[in-house]
DNA sequence: ACCAGTTGTGCAACTAGTTGCACAAAAGGC
DNA sequence: GCCTTTTGTGCAACTAGTTGCACAACTGGT
């Protein structure tokens, strides 16, 4: 149930249409919470249909015809209401720790060329969110908003250190496998 | 498509009934791969029809009676092949970073507590798989399948780790921030 | 012998997310 | 003027995961 309140969220920061959000989901709030433009839409005629947001006056609201979305007082309440409610984080599910133990079972065959693989891509992931430091965060103190948006992107940060930093211990770990291996 | 060769994986390691499934996806693979009961039954109904895995023989087959699973040759295989195979990572998908973004711009009206309440279940986690490495991996190096599992659990220390060091420093951003707020 | 609680298995309906496709409109080449 | 590509919106069907309930069988108290 996060998919609307990201939306609301994107709308607050700035309105748009369908594909701009999308677009928006591919970077900064992609990074946490990823949508592909189909279950954009679909979530967009809902929250209109419920009166969070509405489409902002434009030409002809017709077929192939942009349309700005804007988020109502309503919408608004329902995002505050939902950010401040409790939730319990959910465990989380992660495919590449899964393969690792099936390997422990199976044999390690094959996997190790994608845990270089991923190590590259944590690395990129890494770099983009370091430039995007850079850039956007001087060393001063901003605004109580800057703050908190720099304290989500040091969450990014971290977490690709410890993804970069733990694939190269892991491969470090199977160089020495495989001098020994042979169960 | 991550769950049949989670159920696969567990039942090489040892075979088991639905339920004894159940409690193990509670502990150790549910660490990273969750599931409830009614998935692992309808699952293993699936798994039994494509020849992956046959009910051990054992007294009636019926309601409410034991019955225990155990893998074929074809179910090892196809794991093998899965684990070996070339995965994309797929994005993250985190509830508590949306809402602090959610934050920065309705207000942080609420979720400190929330943070708090994260922090104490990431350091029980925490202390939970630091037990585990306590118990289960000595100093020595032990077998090929013992230093994979031991790679897994270090996984998991280091991901609990970062976020209850993140959600420390999170919170102590929030103290500056309620002094200096008023946006 | 009977009832309450626990263990173990399972169906059905729902929610969330993904994939594949369709189609209108504008933009640009030739 | 026609044809291809890009931009923008959207439906329908499918896959994965969750929730709520049902029910059989055993276990122990009275």
């Amino acid at each position: 149930m996060s998919l609307p309140h990201a939306i609301l969220t994107a709308l607050l920061e700035k309105p748009s249409s369908g594909l701009e959000l999308t677009r928006r989901f591919d970077r900064s709030i992609g990074y946490f919470w990823s949508a592909t433009h189909q279950q954009i839409y679909r979530e967009l005629g809902k929250l209109e249909a419920e009166g969070y947001i509405r489409a902002l006056p434009s030409q002809q609201p017709t077929r192939g015809q942009k349309k700005s979305y804007g988020v109502l007082p309503a919408g608004r309440a329902e995002l505050a209401r939902w950010t401040a409610a409790s939730q319990d984080p959910k465990p989380p599910r992660d495919t590449l720790l899964l393969r690792l133990r099936a390997a422990a079972v199976v044999g390690t065959e094959g996997i190790e060329a994608d845990l270089r693989r991923h190590l590259v891509l944590h690395q990129r992931q890494l770099a983009e969110y370091e430039e995007i430091e850079q850039r956007d965060f001087g060393p001063g103190r901003g605004t109580a908003q800057d703050r908190l948006q720099h304290l989500i992107l040091r969450a990014g940060i971290d977490l690709e250190t410890f993804w970069t930093r733990w694939l190269t211990h892991a491969l470090e770990e199977f160089e020495g496998l495989s001098t020994a291996e042979g169960s």
